[in-house]
DNA sequence: GCTATTTCATATTGATCACTACGAAACACT
DNA sequence: AGTGTTTCGTAGTGATCAATATGAAATAGC
């Protein structure tokens, strides 16, 4: 339920902030340090709005997450049509741990993933967020094994190979690049245990 | 610098609690909700030992955690023996990565690992013990990587075998093993996705 | 200029944060 | 019983938490 377009208001004051900008400040600052361990007087000096206008514009804190979770996962379909790009699924896969590990060490963002650490524990109060990480990363892993299984059907793979358990080793890789990268692993040592993990798939390449 | 033997104090009033039984309950809560989201409060109620004699005992918030972690984490010496037990590396690292998940799904204790989710990003304040954790990583994948280069050096892996890299893939599923069971997947698919990251290791087996 | 509408900045809300001052209570020793 | 020592429970400390009440400021339409 997107308002779709620029909003035209016709009367009052006009924001004095662009929404995406301090949406994108938002992100980098519980990127940086988390969902609850990130202040509303930490996310308002970083995106230079003061705390009503915050409040009028996303909510509240939790929904400012969320929007900015959003804006980090970017749209799964898109991860699907890149995942269905290559000749095979291990070439897709492979490319795809490649984008993650630049970015968990990009230059300009914080190490390490959003949706692997913002939340890996937390207050009850954090349940909704926890439950809405997981929910990503369940989707991510679907999505990789609908790849994987297209392989299977099209004879690249085994008939027995496992989708769901090479797909669940993907995502507990993913998630293990972004604590490595955290504690300060160079691209270079990422990149060879991205890598490695996917010579599991040597057993059952056709 | 630990005091030998337990103190055997002349006068005053006894401890009403048992610092070890508080010690393990701290551990549980920072387990469960991990180091900042965890408040002392919660931690006084967990422990049932009342905020003061929680600084007497313990120090602070900080040092409390630290105890328990290294409660938690056990002594490392201890693992390294215990992976020198099996007669491969591998058969090693399976059998540690089997005792991971049962430790990960434990019925009596949260899901996940403590080291893990407790502080995977968190405030400037939080540092020391994000620190303390990334070194405890670091020791487990030395001590990992010592256990394959010595199956390299008595020729049951090729010469050319990447234990360093080997050795963080295994730390990087752990870590992922941890996401997944806090996510909710049980004992079967967590071994499944240990052996799987484990076949990678087929290429350098002689 | 005037009114209606919307956002702005200031200042504050009660709750909770980590942490502690203080005096009563519980022991060992004489 | 009396004294010294240590821990206990109560009740707070100032700081910070997420979230807002309030009124001035800035626009559009008239």
């Amino acid at each position: 339920m997107k308002e779709i377009g620029p909003d035209k208001r016709k009367t009052g004051r006009p924001l004095s902030f662009d929404r995406e900008v301090a949406l994108e400040k938002a992100m980098l600052a519980f990127w940086a340090s988390g969902y609850e361990t990130t202040s509303v007087a930490d996310l308002t000096a970083a995106m230079a709005v003061n705390a009503p206008s915050l409040y009028a514009a996303f909510g509240n804190k939790q929904q400012l997450f969320l929007e900015a979770m959003q804006r980090y996962a970017g749209d799964r379909h898109m991860m699907e049509v890149a995942l269905a790009g290559p000749p095979t699924a291990r070439e897709a896969i492979l490319g795809m741990l490649q984008g993650v590990v630049l970015h968990f060490t990009g230059e300009t963002t914080p190490p390490g993933c959003l949706l692997a650490s913002a939340a890996a524990t937390g207050s009850h109060d954090a349940e909704p967020v926890r439950a809405a990480l997981a929910a990503d990363r369940r989707a991510v892993r679907d999505i990789v094994a609908r790849r994987i299984t297209a392989d299977v059907l099209a004879g690249r793979l085994a008939p027995d190979t496992p989708a769901q358990v090479l797909a669940d080793l993907v995502v507990a890789v993913i998630q293990g690049l972004s604590v490595l990268a955290r504690d300060g692993a160079d691209r270079k040592s990422l990149h060879a245990i991205a890598e490695a993990s996917l010579q599991s798939w040597a057993t059952y390449e056709v």
